[in-house]
DNA sequence: CCCCCCCC
């Protein structure tokens, strides 16, 4: 009896549409050692660390055909889409299935979805229904056959539209094809099975090219005039030591035709030396600064410095003067360059965090060629802390980091002690350690990150600063990475969505209020009464900023009540006259605050009151004070002493919040109910005297909806009786990531 | 041959 492969499952996976364990055929799967396997059954489909085990069994070999029990998707920053497999099982081996199913072509993912009308007509191939959109030698004989049309594989929101368009030629577009290898280079190069010397086709891969190819940083380099032969590349194989670098970037070279001269060998990196003349090197610039001219006792003059990597390590190169007019514009960021005819010397460590002994200045006869062929080059070469590890390393090490990003400050502009203008942006990352570090971007870097969908962040050059505790500091040279294409992105990803994101994660950063996440302090409506919250004589708020033995005292004081509130480090509180008098502020300051606590809790409107939530309102502009109907078309303000034509409608909202543990009556002033209503107080003002259907409409509507709320708790006393008063501060919208985050903490608090 | 790398 043979497996069914679920027909439509490439392009629903990577479309993200809800799926109940698609089977596929492995076509291609490779290693580069873990923590990820790559394996083409479209575009990219990765392996998760955790699998591993199934490729070391030898069972994920090519044409076996396998369930995708759980998948997760990760989008690169060149936008590809790439499903992290987490769980699977092989549900039929390669030598049952006994080849290639059909004649499968990758799907073109960008094509499809951009516009999947216009690539349907712009084929010449007309749609064609499924069965005859797969045809091929093996699927008569096979015993495998594909599902039928209305496959009970297929379930979810796929119509029978999405469905057809699944399997039209079109979709199978060569085009589409990753990494531009070709049929062979994919069946035979990249498996493990197949990676020997004879099955690298002669015309591709140079003998010198396959030495470089397969040299890595940990292959026994360290005599580098004994690098060319092809035996010494062969002891390092990769089958002995896992490579470092994904499939695509250790592809050998090709053909010399576009090498400068055959005079030169094309070396690692790690093997140049100030005592070897004849070299070229093949590496992409990683890191470019720009000119920079100085001027002190020795002389003056202009520089540049950029940094290169090949797949066996890294070296820094600085232009001066005339290097600098000859290659500056032909040097590019991310580029591949044979290099050849620099001066090695040794680097200088205190201003040279590469990992090379050496560094290269170019010379009047030095010359960088532009390489078309990136195959085999890395894009970067990092060397992972993890977060937790941060702890044991000194301030001001340089460490490349790479975690998930939690959340994101706004860029903001900040003034050096050189009153230098510089913007800057604070991030939490969290790996999985579990620890979450705060790292600031700088400049244009800062100004252009987006953190809004969670990325994967990798910095390589980061300082370890001792600001907050621990946190990290790119610089100059740091060079920032979203989503990079690299396993431990994908391991990342995969551990943060499949229940990283709720961990109870510690930071080593102390910050004051991050925007959110991080540093919120998270309750429980049941909290507000267990734990007597806004109770007199209790501690301040864990991250209130007085408690911190770190923070200073503000430099005004505070004492005086005045009418309408401020906010200081991100709370709401009372706005106070200053006193000068030292001894009185710290005192009246912390009374001040006692008894005041803010929390954030993620909860469900049960009820809003509509009755009195508007009111008359004084219409100037910093009065909210209630008017009094004069019954003569005028209002009365007793506070502005003052009668006026008009009022404007105010708003404070009484509403009943309910999550897991209790409920709780709370009070939205203007901002926050107009947050939650989502209307306008003038809008709902009309309604009321307009329309009432639509004025209860709008009530109906806020119950039952959910969001975070975060909310100032304070005992209030009227004669002589007590009770706890909630204040919302801020509505903000829950996704449902947010949702089960706050619910799996709120879960482990309840069974403590 | 430079060597700045920031702020709370």
């Amino acid at each position: 009896m043979g497996v069914m492969l679920t027909q439509g499952a490439i392009e629903a996976l990577l479309k993200g549409f809800p799926m109940s364990n698609p089977v596929l055929q492995l076509l291609v799967s490779n290693s580069s050692g873990p923590p990820r396997f790559r394996l083409l059954m479209s575009d990219a489909f990765l392996l998760a660390t955790q699998l591993n085990n199934l490729h070391g069994e030898n069972l994920l070999v090519p044409n076996c055909v396998c369930m995708l029990k759980k998948t997760t998707i990760n989008t690169l920053s060149d936008g590809r889409h790439v499903v992290v497999v987490m769980d699977m099982e092989i549900l039929q081996s390669a030598e049952e299935t006994g080849g290639k199913i059909g004649n499968p072509a990758p799907y073109n993912a960008v094509d499809k979805m951009s516009s999947p009308q216009k690539s349907a007509s712009s084929t010449s191939v007309p749609a064609s229904p499924p069965s005859a959109a797969v045809p091929g030698p093996s699927y008569e004989n096979s015993s495998i056959s594909y599902s039928p049309f209305s496959s009970p594989r297929f379930y979810g929101k796929v119509t029978h539209k999405a469905f057809t368009n699944n399997f039209t030629h079109e979709g199978f577009t060569h085009e589409g094809f990753t990494n531009g290898f070709t049929h062979e280079g994919f069946t035979h190069g990249f498996t493990h099975e197949g990676f020997t010397h004879e099955v690298f086709p002669k015309d591709v891969f140079t003998h010198e090219g396959f030495t470089s190819g397969f040299t890595n940083a940990a292959s026994p380099m360290a005599s580098p005039m004994k690098a060319s032969p092809v035996a010494s590349a062969m002891k390092a194989s990769p089958m002995a030591s896992p490579m470092k670098f994904s499939p695509k970037t250790f592809s050998p070279m090709k053909a010399t035709s576009t090498s400068p001269g055959s005079s030169t060998t094309v070396i690692p990196i790690a093997s140049l030396n100030p005592y070897q003349s004849r070299w070229t090197v093949r590496a992409r610039v990683t890191n470019k600064s720009s000119i920079r001219t100085w001027s002190n006792s020795r002389g003056e003059g202009k520089l540049f410095s950029f940094e290169i990597v090949d797949e066996s390590g890294e070296i820094r190169i600085t232009a001066f003067n005339n290097e600098v007019d000859k290659f500056f514009s032909l040097v590019e960021q991310g580029k591949v360059y044979y290099i050849t005819k620099a001066t090695l010397k040794v680097a200088k460590k205190q201003y040279n965090t590469l990992k090379n002994d050496y560094e290269m200045t170019l010379h009047a006869h030095s010359s960088i060629t532009p390489c078309d062929d990136n195959q085999g080059i890395p894009a970067v070469h990092c060397d992972f802390v993890p977060i937790a590890e941060l702890e044991n390393r000194d301030k001001d090490a340089i460490i490349d980091v790479i975690g998930v990003c939690t959340s994101a400050e706004d860029v903001s502009r900040i003034t050096t002690k050189n009153s230098r203008e510089v913007s800057k942006r604070a991030l939490n990352l969290i790996d999985t350690t579990g620890k979450v570090v705060t790292v600031t971007l700088w400049g244009e870097e800062a100004e252009k990150f987006d953190g809004s969908l969670e990325p994967v962040v990798a910095i390589k050059g980061a300082r370890l600063s001792d600001f907050g505790g621990i946190s990290l500091s790119a610089l100059f040279s740091s060079t920032v990475m979203v989503n990079p294409d690299i396993p431990e992105a994908f391991s990342l990803r995969a551990w943060y969505d499949y229940g990283g994101y709720a961990l109870d994660s510690q930071s080593l950063t102390e910050t004051r209020s991050m925007g959110s996440g991080a540093k919120m302090n998270w309750k429980t409506l049941s909290d507000i009464k267990d734990e007597q919250l806004g109770q007199a004589e209790k501690h301040l708020p864990h991250h209130e900023p007085l408690t911190s033995p770190q923070r200073k005292r503000p430099t005004t004081f505070l004492t005086h009540r005045l009418p309408t509130s401020s906010t200081f480090q991100g709370f709401n509180l009372p706005k106070f006259a200053k006193c000068d008098e030292a001894d009185m502020r710290v005192e009246t300051w912390e009374r001040s605050l006692k008894g005041t606590d803010y929390f954030s809790c993620v909860a469900t409107v049960l009820y809003t009151r509509k009755e009195n939530c508007l009111y008359q309102a004084c219409p100037s502009a910093d009065c909210n004070k209630k008017v009094i109907d004069q019954q003569n078309g005028l209002y009365r303000c007793d506070k502005c002493n003052q009668e006026f034509p008009n009022f404007k409608y105010r708003l404070l909202l009484s509403a009943n919040l309910a999550d897991f543990g209790d409920n709780q009556w709370v009070t939205c002033f203007q901002e926050t109910a107009e947050v939650l209503l989502g209307h306008s107080t003038e809008t709902l003002g009309q309604l009321r005297d307009t329309d009432e259907a639509a004025f209860n409409e709008v009530f109906q509507k806020t119950n039952f909806t959910t969001h975070i709320f975060r909310n100032k708790v304070k005992l209030e006393t009227y004669n002589d009786e007590s009770r706890v008063k909630v204040t919302v501060m801020e509505v903000q919208p829950v996704d449902h990531r947010e949702y089960s985050r706050r619910l799996l903490s709120n879960i482990r608090k309840l069974a403590r």
